[in-house]
DNA sequence: GTCTATACAGTGATAGAC
DNA sequence: GTCTATCACTGTATAGAC
């Protein structure tokens, strides 16, 4: 529902709690609720995401990062909520966590195509068009109201990255 | 802002206009205000977009899509409003619309494509990575404020696009 | 056509009963 | 900790003066 769609009413209602309770768990509103849950989004990420790209052998944390993304947006059944905030006026409440979201993903992308072998340019470039269309690809999905975009997404991204690498690895 | 974030106390001060002059204007409220929006981006889309791509010289209308995707959305420094209203409940009022605008700019991309000589599959391929690329690219500029993001994103699509062609239509 | 005045539901937030 | 009651305020919407 987005930041101002999610309203109390909206929450009561799915949740069953009533706004006392809210404002007994979460003194600071609506605001430190958000906050809160993009911090458990960030933990998910440098657990599952970012960390495997950073530490990993490679070609292992590269295909790893395909499934957990696929799983995490249930093969485009649920959209980034930390994409959804940047595009309204949110961004502004959130701008630190909604960067460093984006930026942490794609340093480690590119950190882990470069220990594969790739080019610096080549793998920042790849990164930015991977997040980008991760992104881009959720937002379709939606939109046209059909999951099979972000999969083929996911499939082309993956392609892509093997390419890049069997040109930048020849074999001899 | 977002649909939920647009109220009519921001409305009255960002344009001057009273609540009474709205309602006057709009009897239909914000829902109405919003439709109206929509069909003047479609419009414009239509005039600008999907009617070069259908009617035009193929590489022309592709060279023109490029250049007039880049000015409508300031090279980056605007966010498109139908892909901030698919992300949220939003889309379920004016979901006809949405499916709509994204429908329509693949199948005149792809159909642009093929005139030019591309293979079916690949045309509708890269028709949809396109336009997920170009939400994608204006999602993420914003997210880490970085205009550049988007620019670089048509960049590689035109030049891709290019790739594309040169591929199926081999020099002899 | 524009404005002011007003209605009334829903908003985020607080206090106090249990 | 949970709830209900209540707060001040903003939201959408309407009526009527100018």
């Amino acid at each position: 529902m987005g930041y101002e769609g999610a309203s109390f009413g909206q929450i009561t209602k799915l949740t069953g709690i009533s706004k006392g309770s809210l404002f007994h768990a979460f003194p600071g509103g609506k605001e430190q609720m958000a906050a809160e849950v993009l911090l458990g989004i960030d933990e998910w990420f440098v657990k599952n995401i970012y960390e495997p790209l950073e530490t990993g052998a490679p070609n292992a944390a590269l295909a790893h990062m395909w499934t957990q993304t696929d799983k995490y947006f249930r093969s485009g059944g649920r959209v980034c909520l930390v994409g959804a905030f940047a595009l309204d006026a949110t961004r502004d409440h959130f701008q630190g966590t909604i960067q460093t979201y984006f930026t942490r993903w794609m340093h480690a992308l590119t950190g882990c195509l470069m220990r594969a072998g790739a080019d610096a340019t080549e793998a920042t470039a790849f990164a930015e068009q991977a997040v980008l269309s991760i992104q881009g690809g959720l937002l379709l999905a939606r939109a046209v109201n059909d999951q099979t975009v972000f999969t083929r997404t996911l499939k082309r991204l993956a392609a892509s990255a093997e390419t890049l690498l069997a040109c930048q690895n020849p074999p001899r």
